[in-house]
DNA sequence: AAGTAAATAGGAATCAATACTAAATAGGAA
DNA sequence: TTCCTATTTAGTATTGATTCCTATTTACTT
């Protein structure tokens, strides 16, 4: 991933390298907030902005993954391989979710007269066990 | 659709009746700036709070549907029938896509073990056909 | 090692969305 | 029709996420 940063004409800085390395070996798709305050843990004077301008710039590049879960806050995932996500709407929890064989999805016919399909988003919706448990 | 106002012990109001008109009416998937600017056509002296209130009421009884398109507004849709959606990355449509058949999508057999599903949302992300017309 | 263009920190600005107030208005039940 | 209450307006304020600004620092090239 550091590599690939360099292949797109981006200095590997430090702050760039431990925002990388907290994405990548988490699995709880972190808001940017999120990332910051534990990237602080090892760069206590990280500033929110680069944060924001690191991962901006890794989702433009297609590094990364931007999920849109409500209307606040933006989550990203470093997994770049086609898989789903489920969504609890209580916590916020997300869980990754395999697509199941060919395609998850199959798109309708009338598809190809609108546009141009580049990937395809699929969120599952609902409560996750530990909300259902607690609401008892 | 005015009847479900009442029916959730909300009174019918002029405003309210001309927002949901709005939003019935078109399948453009409008943000709240720009329901209100319609709004305005008729009712010109509608404030954008109420037409915030509005739709927040309207979403929250599961009337409207809400998408999260991009980090920025979120859009609106009166139509609750189980549809997908295509969105152009370039100029932002969004173009309603029926869904094939059964399901649409299946889930995983994990899924059940992460919590219970109540609504699936897909995606088609990539360019609409304007926007390729245009690049060239 | 030196130069330069890019990146950073810190604070300020922006933007969507919500909240708050008061006074005016209008829906709906009696 | 009358009353009560929810709703609207207008205008301001707040919140929370994201972006912008500027002086300073740092990574990479030669």
């Amino acid at each position: 991933m550091v590599e690939a940063l360099r292949a797109n004409g981006l200095k590997v800085t430090h702050q760039r390298t431990e925002i990388i390395r907290e994405i990548v070996q988490t699995k709880d798709h972190p808001d940017v907030e999120t990332i910051c305050r534990r990237v602080r843990g090892r760069i206590p004077a990280v500033s929110l902005d680069t944060v924001y301008r690191t991962i901006s710039a890794l989702f433009e590049r297609g590094l990364i993954n931007r999920i849109m879960v409500d209307a606040k806050r933006a989550r990203y995932d470093a997994d770049v391989t086609r898989h789903n996500h489920f969504v609890c709407d209580t916590c916020g929890r997300i869980v990754d979710i395999d697509s199941t064989g060919r395609g998850g999805c199959r798109a309708s016919d009338k598809l190809s007269e609108v546009g141009v399909v580049e990937r395809v988003e699929v969120l599952f919706r609902g409560k996750c066990i530990h909300c259902v448990a607690d609401q008892e």
